[in-house]
DNA sequence: CCTATCGGACC
DNA sequence: GGTCCGATAGG
């Protein structure tokens, strides 16, 4: 539900960027009474989860425009091990005095409101996610606060804490794809944390981490120069600045080359133990290319678009259309067999073959303008699958209706 | 190509 | 406030 809400909001910031300084236990409330539209969505997305994550994911690429968390990084792997190593960052990072105490901004609600996520950053009231960011202020003298315009784009959370582990790293990854390439400080340090069982020891520099990781946990006491790029797999990069932990997640995806982390020179290791497994896969999928575009010589009815595709109750002329009862009685005219709605090329009317010369038909008779004014077809006044239906029965609309197309159920 | 979504014009 | 065209994206 919590992925529902943030993408209502990531859809109305990034469209109508108003300053919100609204407490974020509020904003649910106010989503829904502000913005009807989407609060039909609201309700509908409550429904089913996976439409909405995978609406989710589509706003969020309306908004953040060129990042690309690449789904590469989802080999099975390689999300046990995000998971992993997500989770001893946040550990070893939960240690360190996070909350400490944020100084109330006077500004807070009102800083960040364009577009750069309402509430402040380093405030611990919003939600967990922000103390990840949190424990960079006390590390790094030089910059103690973000002073304005703190980059994150992520204005309201739901205050549940974060539970769920891959919802936990899909939304560190909304939170951050959008600030990470805009702010970088050449005041970052980056540390190195172990990532082995029981250990998390951090060092300053890669070699010292990598030697560590030889000696002590692979035990290569002779050759501990020699280096086969192992090491790299137990430990991670440890932003201290700003944004710590997204940069901590972002070194683990592996296929993200770490655009602007300060890369320890030793990563051209060959190895192939670790990320190219996935993406060396090479899946033999053997299709004929015939699979749908054989032409029967039959087609009854066919539109130029194929929006009645299956409807879950196909003519719903006298029929059970009404799932709790209650008795509708709509106008049925015709069955849709005929469908003569729209003036488009009139071959439709002809079963007889050769339907080659079609252009040759359909030079006058088809609609004309193109360039001008949008001559759209009278609407139809009769109900709709929306109507009929409403909004709470929203899949058992016609598929035109779904998409906001002209609905091929309630032909008028 | 197709399916699916959605902004926004239109009523 | 509903309908649905047209643009668009992803497969």
């Amino acid at each position: 539900m919590t992925f529902t809400f943030q993408s209502e909001d990531l859809k109305r910031d990034s469209s109508k960027k108003i300053s919100h300084h609204l407490f974020p236990l509020a904003m649910e409330e106010d989503v829904k009474t502000a913005d009807t539209k989407k609060a039909h969505r609201v309700l509908d997305h409550e429904k089913e989860n996976t439409r909405s994550i995978c609406l989710l994911e589509q706003k969020r690429k309306v908004v953040s425009s060129n990042i690309d968390v690449p789904p590469a990084r989802k080999s099975s792997e390689e999300v046990d091990m995000d998971k992993v190593t997500a989770a001893m960052v946040l550990t070893s990072l939960s240690t360190s005095p996070l909350v400490r105490s944020p100084p109330v901004r006077p500004n807070e609600g009102l800083s960040g409101s364009w577009k750069e996520g309402g509430c402040a950053p380093s405030s611990s009231s919003s939600s967990g996610y922000w103390s990840w960011s949190a424990p960079s202020d006390q590390s790094n003298p030089s910059t103690p606060s973000p002073p304005l315009s703190a980059d994150s784009f992520k204005p309201f959370r739901s205050p549940a804490q974060p539970d769920d582990g891959i919802d936990e790293a899909e939304a560190s990854n909304l939170l951050f794809d959008e600030p990470i390439p805009r702010k970088r400080k050449n005041s970052m340090k980056v540390m190195f944390k172990c990532l082995w069982k029981n250990c998390g020891k951090v060092l300053s520099t890669a070699a010292g981490i990598q030697k560590h990781i030889r000696t002590v946990h692979l035990g290569r006491v002779g050759d501990s120069d020699y280096s086969d790029g192992e090491e790299d797999f137990y430990y991670t990069e440890i932003k201290l600045n700003t944004d710590s932990v997204a940069d901590g997640l972002c070194s683990l995806a592996p296929a993200s080359p770490s655009q602007s982390l300060a890369s320890p020179p030793t990563f051209p290791i060959p190895d192939s133990s670790r990320t190219e497994t996935s993406c060396a896969k090479t899946d033999t999928k053997l299709m004929t290319p015939l699979s749908r575009s054989a032409p029967t010589t039959l087609y009854l009815v066919h539109t130029d678009h194929a929006y009645q595709a299956t409807p879950p109750v196909t003519i719903p002329g006298s029929a059970k259309f009404t799932p709790n009862g209650s008795s509708f009685s709509i106008s049925w005219q015709s069955p849709p067999v005929t469908f003569t709605g729209i003036p488009v090329s009139p071959t439709h009317h002809h079963p007889a073959g050769t339907g080659e010369q079609r252009q040759h038909t359909h030079t006058i008779l088809s609609s004309p303008p193109r360039g001008t004014v949008s001559l759209r077809k009278p609407r139809g006044e009769g109900k709709k699958c929306r109507k009929v239906y409403g909004m709470e029965n929203r899949d058992m609309w016609c598929t035109a209706c779904r998409w906001k197309k002209a609905c091929q159920r309630f032909i008028d």
